[in-house]
DNA sequence: AGGTAATCGAGACGGTACGTCCAGTCTTTGT
DNA sequence: ACAAAGACTGGACGTACCGTCTCGATTACCT
């Protein structure tokens, strides 16, 4: 009983050519017009090949982006003590990947591969926000015990959503829009303040 | 001097067709195999005419979803006095739209359609953007007049991005998301309240 | 009772612009590649009025090859008593017109045109083979009056079919060529002579 | 260094049912009307398949007339001693097959082809004027060593000229037609006889 | 050592869609 | 009514890719 497979190894050295033949093309055509043939022929490998790896071109862009290169790797947030400027920070370090336009097609590409595909959706759901939930969790931990964990969940996708947002709409993502988005996630809306003396406190339900 | 023009008039019943066809292709199958052959045989048009119209996919699927079908109309956000039942009852409204599945997919193809052009990408924008701060800000300065206009884009962009992002990842945006979501935006994440004891009041410039 | 037409006249000036326009278009790009759209443009006409004077690719051609440009008139065979001499020179008319590339691409489009087209084929028939044999025919009743017609149709279109075969083939009709030919329309196969030891003298019937 | 190919075969399987696609729609529709889309649907091949073979639509044409169906073999002149009626019988032989609709669908199409394209003007001039001209010289120097050899073509070329004008011009090649073909070419224009008393024997040079 | 089997580059295969061009018709305005 | 202009449906063009399949040539394991 043995699971070794016969015949020939499958080599390591042609995937990673596939995968960097593939964020060269994705950064230098977008996703709509990534030809695996192209991909292929610049890898130096066969279509089979790719196939044999890949099964469609969402899964190797996900790979590629996700595993691979172009998605940051989301680390936690620091804590100096100032929760503001920490804050601050962790998104200004990644508002700096975006601004770099390599960067930013990879992106692109990959959320107009998760627009497409539903498994990829569910990989970049679970690759970005389970890692910026995290990273935020753990530093507001840190500064607000009472926090509750929808709170973050919320807070994560607020951020991550506005930044990706502009991303999409070619908006850079500029230190006065940074500044103002920290502003709103930790305080509310400049001016409302955190009471609201007309409304409920407690949420209400909708739908 | 004439200013007349010759030649057949051009159709706006083709037009509208042409835009009808593409929402129920985009409905059935999404971006990435939207086929202009299919769209103009199911408009009963030529293709020369669909291109006649729309120069490429992106810009037909943008006229269809910003202009015609499938993006809310984002009007105004309703003014009962309770800010936060008021913002709460605007964004359900906004989710019960992107819960059908066929404005789901609509919206999808268009995030898809302005990651590939850039000319889409700032039409997305604008009336995305625009129509939402404007809502926002509008109701903002009756409950608050001393809210900066920063604050209204930021807080628009966090809360258009967190939808827009939640669909992308196809995660339904349930009530208990739109309560935190809201909560956030108007008080800040739970727990750290408005004030931030450690860190500077003063925004930080950064990059 | 009236039989003058109301409205606008039809212009032949237009007409003779669009046969003119089909002349170059034909001359530059044979007839395959013709296009109505490019020959109104060239003529500063509507496709209408093409349509209106021509109902087909192939009916412009004919008219504009066989009754305006490019076919030669085959005037009749000179008469200076030298039969052989008089036939060489006539055959040489015709191959020095057909040597000017303009006039061979026409007549190869003509071919063409009567090759798709049984009216087209008719007009081409009519217009080449009468000509032809009605000259052949006048200038052999001079020099031998005992000539069956039958003789003077199978004759003509050998000269006529070889000559339309050479242009067709692109091999240029040498003089040696014409030279062969006559001979051989005028005594028979050289070496065979008129006479035929061991066949028959009279026509066989076949078929 | 080496001569194997490879990559998959190209299959000679396809390339014969892309030639009797071709044929069929040839005979049913002509030249003009011919589709490679029809083409290669009716062959079960791909339209790149197609291309890959056959450049253009005149060398598929070319190769599907000339060296697959539809032009005669153009065997050796018969000799049974008697040569007027060997040649009568070779042409009506030729003639026989062009008196087939399907036949004759074919040929014309070829010539519209030759109009077209030098090349296939090329290949047509070698595949018939060749054939023809060597059956012709081979008969004729069994009954007459003397000839010429520039007499072959000129009377291979004047026949078959004669023949395919006919075609062209959808005549029929009569039995009296072919007749009178032999009978000038053998022994000159009837009457005029072998010799011509009032001109010059000897070629006059033109042009 | 010699089979056996999976993988490799290469590239032909049946298809689908592309974006362009043209045929032939229709509509609009101008003459 | 005719003419130019030009939009319309329809359909073929030749190209580019897709995903599959078939080659000969390599590797690797397994007798």
């Amino acid at each position: 009983m043995s699971d070794t497979r016969r015949g020939r190894a499958r080599s390591e050295a042609v995937r990673r050519a596939i995968l960097e033949a593939t964020r060269d093309e994705l950064a230098a055509n977008g996703y709509d017009k990534l030809s695996i043939d192209r991909i292929a022929a610049a890898a130096g490998a066969g279509k089979q090949t790719v196939y044999r790896w890949y099964p469609s071109k969402s899964a190797l862009v996900a790979e590629c982006v996700l595993d691979g290169y172009g998605f940051p790797a989301t680390g936690p947030v620091p804590n100096t003590g100032a929760i503001r400027r920490d804050l601050r920070d962790w998104l200004g370090a990644f508002a700096d990947h975006l601004a770099q336009p390599q960067s930013a097609a990879l992106i692109r590409a990959s959320t107009a591969a998760a627009a497409e595909s539903d498994d990829v959706a569910l990989r970049f759901y679970d690759h970005v926000t389970a890692a910026s939930e995290d990273a935020l969790t753990a530093r507001l931990r840190d500064a607000a015990p009472a926090a509750r964990p929808a709170s973050a969940t919320a807070a994560a996708e607020a951020l991550v959503g506005a930044m990706l947002y502009r991303l999409l709409v070619r908006q850079p993502a500029t230190p006065q829009f940074l500044d103002s988005l920290v502003d709103t996630v930790l305080s509310g809306i400049q001016g409302t303040g955190g009471t609201d003396s007309t409304g409920t406190q407690a949420p209400q339900s909708h739908t």
